[in-house]
RNA sequence: GCGCCCUUCGUCUAUCGGUUAGGACUCAGGAUUUUCAUUCCUGCAAGAGGGGUUCGACUCCCCUAGGGCGCACCA
């Protein structure tokens, strides 16, 4: 047999078996994550298996966005990644082996021929299936050397029941299921087949995916059992839907996962996030990866399928900013500002300020992309260009207030607490708010008229620097 | 068309026959505050519809409606 796979497992073998014909989308990262979940929960295997069969779609590029978007999810796999199309001889074998014992048949029906039998089949209103033209037939009468199928000799009375772990036993009537297709003409095995017989010899124990392969499950338990093999326990996970209720499409949100860390959030958010769209824990919402891996289960999987809320993903974002420690979020802003294209790389100067003032600066972000921006003001000295409404805090009488409040500030000795003691007098001396003085002040040090509290960022950035844009704005 | 799955506040969900149907997000209002946030408090808001079963149904069964998935020599 092959000898890649055969790593060591312990417990339940789980697996996440991703297509790399595009990105690793939202939907596909929450199956691998309920997977991953399950095998770690239990102390079992996790195993990545690359479904390349379909030569026309796959890329290297997919995969390595598929690989990468694993990683960033923190979704460690166990041994190294199964790539599927390698092991088409040990497909057919099973297929040849099948026929031999005359649980599968060759078909000679061409695609015109099946086009028309569907056409026919549609016109008498009869369900579109196949109709098992070569299931009995003697071989010897195709013509010969012509191309050919191996199909399924598959029951035609009875029903298949999949016991599944989410929605409970579904049973479908076999009269239902046609002959599949097991081998192409051209030799090469179909997708039913592969995923079957790499489970198999993977030694899957849970088949856990999503809901659109339920249909899928009761055909493969076929083969299984045409196989002679063991069948797995299935468990199919509801999909992910867009914001509106309809199928999630790249306008929404079926978007890369890396497309999420560009977007600005942390990959626990998305663990978390994800976890909670369809398993729940009582009311427990911000759940640790940690308490996940304790907690996990099929019990509590949801049967219906949910929605994306772009708005508790982003509260969510903002209780993980604020738990992160704040070297890890300077680290990630710096990654995140090189990432830019332009790449911005911060001076050691603005690093320093960046962590300075990172305890108030995380308190107002709700993505990383919102905690860069907000830090802005430190990353370079001199005058600020306003924004919109800074200018108009330094329109009317705000510059004539800024210029009046110098004095003040110049007289103490440029700690946060002296600042903010000297603003409050000369405010109470003019009979002016705090905020009359103290928005001027911040529009010319920031150049927006929010941020971080002020006291505190002149004192951070220091007498001098604060003076410089100060009194840019003070005439 | 055929088959399968799903259905509690706008959204994610709790409830596993007996609750004033709970929590979270959003939204609205308030407290704190130099701005914006954070934090805290208050409020708005739900069992798709119709039949059963039962002393009693959100919970069990059936029908209808709506939504989703599948029906390839794609995965």
């Amino acid at each position: 047999m092959t000898e890649n796979i055969s790593i060591q497992k312990t417990g339940p073998v789980l697996r996440f078996a991703p297509s790399p014909t595009g990105m690793l989308h939202i939907g596909g990262a929450r199956t691998a994550l309920f997977n991953w979940l399950y095998a770690r929960h239990t102390g079992g295997t996790f195993l990545l298996r690359i479904e390349d069969t379909d030569r026309e779609r796959s890329t290297p590029e997919a995969v390595d966005a598929i690989l990468n978007g694993m990683r960033w999810m923190g979704l460690d796999w166990d041994g190294d990644a199964v790539f599927q199309f390698a092991r088409a001889a040990r497909h057919r074998e099973v297929a040849q082996k099948m026929l031999a014992d005359g649980k599968a048949y060759r078909c000679y029906a061409t695609a015109d021929e099946l086009t028309a039998m569907r056409e026919e089949q549609k016109a008498k209103g009869l369900p579109m299936r196949y109709d098992g033209r070569w299931r009995d037939r003697d071989p010897a009468q195709a013509p010969p050397g012509a191309p050919y199928v191996v199909r399924l000799k598959s029951p035609q009375t009875g029903e298949t029941i999949v016991h599944d772990l989410v929605v409970g036993d579904v049973r479908f009537a076999n009269d239902q299921l046609d002959d599949m297709v097991l081998l192409r003409s051209d030799g090469t095995p179909t997708y039913m087949l592969a995923v079957v017989v790499d489970d198999a010899d993977m030694g899957v124990s849970h088949v856990i995916r999503g809901a659109d392969h339920l249909n899928n499950a009761a055909r493969q338990i076929q083969i299984i059992a045409a196989m002679g093999a063991s069948i797995p326990a299935y468990g199919h996970l509801p999909l992910i839907n867009g914001p509106d209720g309809a199928k999630l499409s790249k306008r929404h949100g079926a978007l890369a996962v890396e497309a999420y860390r560009d977007m600005g959030y942390l990959p626990e958010t998305m663990r978390n996030y994800l976890l909670r769209l369809g398993w729940s824990h009582g009311d427990d919402e911000t759940i640790s990866t940690e308490d996940a891996i304790k907690w996990f289960n099929f019990e509590a999987i949801g049967k219906s399928p949910a929605r994306m809320d772009y708005k508790k993903l982003d509260n969510l974002n903002g209780h993980y900013i604020r738990i992160t420690p704040d070297e890890t979020l300077v680290g990630e802003v710096a990654a995140f500002l090189e990432r830019q294209t332009p790449p911005r790389i911060l001076s050691m100067a603005a690093r320093t300020r960046l962590a300075a003032a990172m305890p108030s600066l995380k308190e107002r972000a709700k993505t990383l992309v919102q905690l860069a921006t907000g830090a802005d003001f430190l990353y370079t000295d001199g005058k600020r260009d306003l924004d919109a409404s800074a200018a108009r805090l330094l329109d009317g009488p705000g510059r004539a207030r800024l210029a009046a409040a110098l004095p003040a500030l110049e007289a103490t000795d440029w700690s946060g607490p002296a600042l903010e003691e000297a603003a409050r007098a000369h405010a109470e001396k003019t009979g002016l708010k705090l905020g009359d003085v103290a928005q001027p002040l911040r529009a010319a040090l920031t150049g927006t008229a929010t941020s971080p509290p002020l006291f505190e960022m002149l004192a951070l950035l220091g007498r001098e620097e604060s003076l410089i844009r100060l009194r840019a704005y003070a005439d």
